[in-house]
DNA sequence: ATCACTTTTTATCATTTGTTAATGGATTAC
DNA sequence: GTAATCCATTAACAAATGATAAAAAGTGAT
């Protein structure tokens, strides 16, 4: 009974992306795994051996870079319901390109990549719900993108609250504010700045 | 002679991404053709319908959105040897999510999106070729959010200038300017700050 | 070559953001 | 409960960038 229920959820989960036949879930149900990752934790390292897709069940999660001065630096923000970006965009040789961390405990769906990708070959509903994730993880990069040459950096901060607001009573503010292109120093003031109205 | 010839050259232009066999390159030759673009025209437009994969053999491009404020704000530059972003990504219901122009006169090769796609699914090289291609996309933004992340204007005019220094004495420097997340007016002091040692 | 037009550069001043360091608040370990 | 630690906030100053406008340079047509 839990099991079916959870199962329930998943379904939900995908069909937030793109809706999927229950005769395509079955199969996606035959190849896919639940994770339980901690608070904290980088479950995917930047050069390391990863053949994993993975969709966010509940909690977020961030990727990011170390940049040569050794600071991090968040690229992207993932909570529940989204998709990391797919593993071809994410690997080069089969080794990450980045790193992925659990920014409150995480519950992942984990595929092995290649099955995924089988899948995607021999149905339709699969290959569409793969490329509708390619295409979001586009176009969010794209708004981004946008965001960072157009918009101040405390209009960069509005948006974010309006996606994933809670996420900032939740997390240390550097993450955010590397997110938005500034510094941590930068980000306390647009807070106050905006606080006062 | 001279068509057989810019087939050879059309084959090393995919040979850059992917190398494919002869086979493979002869599937695609039966469904690309060869368009020319004069310097200036957008020649995909947002909103319109656009049913294309596109790679540049000769010429220099652009993608570009309008802001709010009805500035022109440039995302990518494209060269000669480079694929547009696969029609997956760049399109919404065949719609285009984005505008291309041209910056110098360029020469396309032009594909039905959904004849390479047919191709993708019965061909493992053009498959190969195809993911190339959106992996190359998402490294190129990876690169350029992080830039605009943690580097300085004066950095990433420097990174601009390695990949795409000669389109700086082609184009209008608002055109650089706004995919460097700067004003044009900063870019001309810079320009000059650099140029001063 | 000249004129009209466009683009880049320069100048001035205002604003934003960065840097560094000190302060204050919260959390955790003991 | 207190000390130690971590993190956000604040302050003071420096540097970078923006906005506006004027000057200079470049481009094209005639």
């Amino acid at each position: 009974m839990t099991a079916r229920k959870e199962n329930e959820s998943i379904k939900e989960l995908f069909n937030k992306i793109l809706p999927l036949s229950e005769v395509s879930f079955s199969k996606l149900k035959t190849i896919f795994n639940s994770v339980s990752i901690k608070k904290d934790e980088v479950f995917i390292k930047i050069d390391q051996k990863n053949n994993s897709e993975y969709f966010i069940e509940t909690g977020f999660a961030r990727s990011f870079l170390v940049n040569p001065e050794g600071e991090e630096i968040t690229l992207s923000f993932y909570k529940s319901g989204n998709a990391l970006s797919p593993h071809i965009t994410r690997t080069k040789l089969n080794k990450s390109l980045l790193n992925f961390q659990a920014l409150t405990s995480v519950e992942l769906i984990e595929f092995d990549a290649d099955q995924f990708l089988n899948l995607m070959i021999e149905n339709l509903e699969i290959r569409n719900l793969g490329n509708a994730i390619l295409l979001n993880e586009l176009i969010s990069k794209t708004e981004k993108e946008m965001a960072l040459a157009s918009l101040t950096a405390k209009e960069r901060l509005i948006g974010f609250r309006s996606e994933f607001g809670i996420l900032e009573n939740l997390i240390a503010h550097p993450i955010i504010s590397s997110y938005l292109g500034i510094t941590n120093v930068s980000l306390s003031r647009l807070r106050n700045e905006i606080a006062k109205g």
